[in-house]
DNA sequence: AATCTGTGTAACACTTGTGTAACAACCGAT
DNA sequence: ATCGGTTGTTACACAAGTGTTACACAGATT
């Protein structure tokens, strides 16, 4: 899961960067509006955390111009400044969900969580299909026979991403995006690699390839 | 199906021609309007993904050349400028949709499945007929006996556009037109080879063949 | 410091999609 | 019936795309 934080506070920023790394998003950090919204319209982030208190464009506005442009990533607005009018204001302009600081870190996760969840459900989606089981909070799988393995923290964004787009296709370039924070895709088999990886673990049978397309999560054909 | 990309900018260019591509499209890309113009006259494409900055030729004129002699083909700008009286100007001149820049590939991709739905709807079409479903999404297709098998590109992008054109006749070099890029189509049996791997995985009803003038997709007669 | 673990690269082996070619079967007209 | 052209069928070669393994490096852990 591919995450823009704006944040301009040099403090938190960076702590919290980390810690969303750690819990295995992919995390761009910016601290102005106007980086933010060049990143937003640049990248098909799954989700953005936006502070509203920044130093030159309000966090507001920068909603506005997404959302104007047609531009509907999920947006969880962060803000010092609890106070009911700025609440509604930020819904108007098209936010998903609201957290006011101070915040616990687990609570802003499990609001992370929820938005993604919710983005991302065609009928039915969750994180578990073909017979396999995820589980976000120890970042561990469980295979058809009910055998549970540890994931490495690539494994577990690669499989993460999938299992959210299941039945779909999705190109290696696509899974770089989402799966990396910069990484300039240049000739690299990486995802060759950890694809390889996932079927050792989950079997060959879950991870389809559609060959010079992608790879497709899903119950075999 | 067989898209015009006419884009001047040189790395934007390319990694669209190459996305599209993966996505089933047949794509040719131009990078002036007087190519554009040229494309457009000779090739019956059924999208174009048109640029308005363009070094010679604006793609408004471009625009305006090819509806005034009577090409609808169906159009989709881009530009940078993302200001209010270009949009309407684009609009008056015969453009089907509008998207400015940056975008998203997402967005780029689902407005040109509205606009191709859109102009093949005859009364009721969708990817589906004579029994036979097609998943846009893992580019596979199911039969009548709701078997699902995974297709290679090229046998989807041919089965796309027959099911997109059913009961129509489409001459093999129709077909051929569309659903590759250049290919001088001089004596090949490709067609021919490919309607028989479909048939293989559909059965024989499901594409009837018309001596001397084409094949059909549709219900048997 | 020494070790371990996760990560990404590189090299090579392998598989598959693709279009061509050759031939067989078919159709429709004479 | 026969003939000529069109289409069906199969097998094959090639290239591009993937799979697989081993390894080097870096950061964390001890």
């Amino acid at each position: 899961m591919r995450l823009l934080l704006v944040e301009d506070d040099p403090a938190l920023g960076p702590r919290l960067a980390k810690d969303l790394k750690r819990k295995g998003f992919a995390v761009d950090l910016v601290s102005t509006g106007i980086d933010a919204e060049y990143m937003g319209d640049e990248i098909p982030y799954d989700i953005v955390i936006l502070d509203l208190g920044l130093p030159d464009l309000s966090g507001l506005d920068v909603l506005k111009n997404w959302r104007s442009k047609g531009n509907n990533v999920s947006v969880l607005i962060l803000t010092a400044r609890d106070d009911w009018q700025e609440r509604v204001d930020g819904f108007q302009a098209g936010a998903d969900d609201y957290l006011g600081k101070p915040f616990h870190f687990e609570e802003l996760l499990e609001r992370i969580n929820a938005l993604i969840r919710r983005s991302h459900v065609k009928p039915d989606t969750e994180t578990s299909g073909a017979g396999i089981r995820l589980d976000d909070r120890r970042q561990s799988v469980i295979n058809q026979l009910d055998q549970e393995y540890s994931l490495t923290g690539t494994e577990y964004r690669l499989l993460r991403y999938m299992m959210l787009h299941k039945n779909e296709v999705l190109s290696k370039q696509t899974l770089t995006e989402h799966i990396y924070d910069d990484h300039s895709d240049k000739d690299s088999n990486v995802i060759e690699v950890y694809v390889r990886r996932l079927r050792k673990i989950l079997g060959n049978d879950v991870i389809q390839t559609k060959r010079g397309q992608g790879y497709v999560f899903g119950d075999k054909l």
